[in-house]
DNA sequence: CAATCTGTTGGTCGCATGACCAAGGCAGCA
DNA sequence: TGCTGCCTTGGTCATGCGACCAACAGATTG
């Protein structure tokens, strides 16, 4: 321990009693007291870091949403093959969210206790990560690994989608490991759920099925 | 306007109302009174049907489910096809939760603000309707359309997190419909994104287990 | 008409909340 | 040793909450 450990105030510990908190009862229902008392620190030292309830959210989120990118980036640079690259970082997404780490369950599902300006630091920040995936299903499809016509925007919000979900049903002492699921999501997704007999007359070829990719004039979110 | 209809409250509307209101801000951070004006009622009617405002939410959420149901029930219904049966009902879901309904919406995100009795009810409710999605699945699975060895448990569990995560992008004024979105999902999810000369040694012939291939020498975290 | 039943009205009540602050202590530096 | 500035302490404050209710209105029924 440094003589600044002993000075410095344990935020990470309260950012993490916080997003505990927050994540069993929903950010309005929790407490600023509740949180202090659980962190073991007095209300008031709370104010003193964070004006206003608000702020210790976003300070939550960001650090969650640092952690997740360089979880995501460092595991993904074990390898340079494209779809590799995006298998381990489902895994390294999904290991840090069932990883105990609240912080990234509450920047999945609390965002909307926010409003203003803070509202959209998050969706600003969110949009970062959101881009970097991108990039990544953007290689993979350039190396052509992924049938032509292919929606790679599509792509990734249905898996942020199903990925996400998981901390909704997960539990540490089921009989899959987070690897493991992440592992099963990505081979169903890349090959498919139907049989070989199968596909052929399932599903139209194209899968592009809608005609998408021209720009609207009403634009979207 | 019959006779009735002067005399019955406007519980529907009432829901809706909450429903809304809910969705928009979260469940504790909305109050009684805001609901009310919203309304149009004096937060003392409300208090005359609901004793508290978890029965509120409560009652939300079963009418919400008992419409899910219904809806995935009649589409699905429209054919004997177990594949189809499957696409079918997945629109119907994706159609029910973007069409405005926040009920579902609220019933997928804010079940987290209940507790005890009340959250066990709305759990057993869901899972009825999971068990609903299950037989479905199983039964396309038994008329040979999928893949032996598919863990259906998960690809319910997959499924409803792309699909119920759509409601947090989704907007009405995107460039694609309600029912593009699912065709496009399961037209994914059927076929895979593989192309076709990608796909023999991308993934593990046995889809269901996963077993960790530990390509990666250094296992993070 | 009288009785009843359904639903409304306009409050009140006690309480917990988020925000805030003056005073004090204590480590580190001069 | 004395000073300085960071951080904590133990409160206060106004606000708005969910819950509750006695009284009442109007339609329905006998």
């Amino acid at each position: 321990m440094t003589k600044a450990a002993l000075r410095t105030f344990d935020e990470a510990g309260l950012l993490d009693t916080a997003a505990r908190l927050f994540r069993q009862k929903g950010f309005a229902a929790t407490t600023l007291r509740e949180i202090a008392q659980a962190a073991g620190v007095l209300p008031g030292s709370i104010h003193y870091r964070y004006p206003a309830k608000e702020a210790l959210l976003v300070a939550l989120m960001d650090r969650a949403i640092e952690r997740a990118i360089a979880a995501v980036q460092t595991a993904a640079d074990q390898t340079s093959d494209p779809t590799e690259r995006v298998r381990l970082g489902l895994r390294a997404h999904l290991q840090l969210l069932l990883s105990g780490d609240d912080g990234v369950y509450v920047l999945l599902y609390d965002w909307r206790s926010l409003a203003g300006r803070a509202r959209e630091e998050i969706v600003r920040l969110r949009d970062r990560y959101e881009a970097f995936w991108d990039g990544m299903l953007y290689e993979a499809a350039g190396a052509g690994r992924l049938r032509p016509g292919v929606d790679l925007k599509l792509v990734r919000l249905f898996g942020f989608g199903a990925v996400n979900w998981v901390a909704t049903w997960y539990s540490p002492g089921g009989d899959r490991t987070p690897e493991q699921i992440a592992d099963v999501f990505w081979s169903y997704m890349a090959l498919g759920l139907l049989s070989d007999d199968q596909r052929h007359d399932a599903a139209p070829t194209n899968l592009s099925v809608p005609e998408p990719p021209s720009p609207s004039p009403k634009e979207g979110r």
